[in-house]
DNA sequence: CTGCATACATACTAGTCGGTATGTAACTGG
DNA sequence: CCAGTTACATACCGACTAGTATGTATGCAG
């Protein structure tokens, strides 16, 4: 069998993204300390730098690898429904049922990353521009095939109402994590979803 | 004079605090190195422990006398109107013009260390969780006063509609960081004008 | 069965960090 | 004018960091 196999590169590498996004989740990515991934992976060094040139190599592996399909699965239902109003608020709709203590208690880890390193790192800057940009502009094409449905206002600007949204959903998580408060997440989205109401045709 | 004098601690202190202010604004708390504020200063270390205990009480006395007279500062016009929208239109006018290449590049200092901070250190978090709810709860008063006045619409929710404003805001400046792009806060607080105007009776 | 590349583990290095101990000059009350 | 306190500067410590050098066991090609 496999399991018993020593040597599982695949496994190992993916074990070490893992525990580096939980880690990265809980700390950043600066105060991320590389031995505490290390023993959640229950690897060592040696693992970390056969697999990854550097911390920074890791942590760009994160985006790429966990980060981004994270993203991309938690809005693939807005992106592809036909009306994207009641898409959009079922996605909020699941996003406050699910929140789990830590998700409340430490945010968005996307948006959390975005906030760290995006003005000190040039290689974290360029890849979750990418996602936040294909985020935005799947939404804005998503508001624009509600407007050809007739479900949104016509003078709605797709791109911009697309870029508020994004941001409201962002900062409403990131201050709920501020206050480490449900109620304020509540109240944020509440907000939110009338806005979103205000949209429809 | 003053000027030719050696010691004047006042003086060495608030040095301290406006480095520390700024070093915290790009860097982050964590990531601050107190050299690097030593050097802004200064000073030595000598002197910043004597007036500070260690880097957090430095980091709490640059929140409370730093960074809440900021917001303050920026919220005071909205508190005090009699219409509350036209006062945060103008706020957010403001805000679009005057931010500088840094504060677009590093986003807002106070919103920078909520995110960092609250979910890690219980001093920050309820030093921060008060500026925001002193912001929040002014802003819903505010809202109550127009509709006292009869400027916003009956039916809106001050608290909620308070707490979602303050989230807009640091959402759309955060987003406008992790794209570094100046369009993307005007894309962002376009919606938020929106809705804005939306409120109004 | 041999030999080499892969996949790790272990031990270590160099540097940075926050914090402290000590020395000293300036100011102040008596 | 002197004593004691304040306000620093300087030198240093221990802890922790990312990263490296080296050793070794595994797996696979020939």
């Amino acid at each position: 069998m496999s399991s018993s196999a020593r040597r599982q590169p695949d496994r190992t590498r993916q074990a070490l993204l893992d525990s580096a996004f939980e880690e990265i989740h809980r700390s950043g990515f600066r105060s991320a300390s590389l031995d505490s991934i290390l023993d959640a992976a229950g690897v060592t060094k040696g693992a970390l730098y056969h697999h990854f040139r550097n911390k920074a190599e890791l942590g760009y592996a994160v985006v790429e690898e966990v980060v981004r399909p994270w993203v991309e699965a938690k809005w693939r239902p807005t992106l592809e429904a036909d009306n994207c109003i009641d898409a959009a608020l079922q996605v909020i709709a699941d996003s406050l049922e699910q929140r789990s203590e830590t998700a409340l208690t430490f945010g968005c880890p996307f948006n959390n990353l975005c906030q760290e390193m995006s003005p000190v790192d040039e290689g974290f800057r360029e890849r979750l521009t990418a996602i936040l940009m294909e985020w935005q502009s799947g939404l804005a094409a998503s508001v624009r095939k509600g407007q050809a449905n007739g479900v949104v206002r016509q003078d709605v600007n797709p791109e911009a109402a697309a870029t508020f949204i994004v941001s409201c959903i962002e900062g409403c998580i990131g201050m709920a994590k501020a206050a480490q408060s449900r109620e304020f997440l509540e109240a944020g989205f509440q907000g939110l979803i009338e806005y979103l109401e205000h949209l429809r045709a």
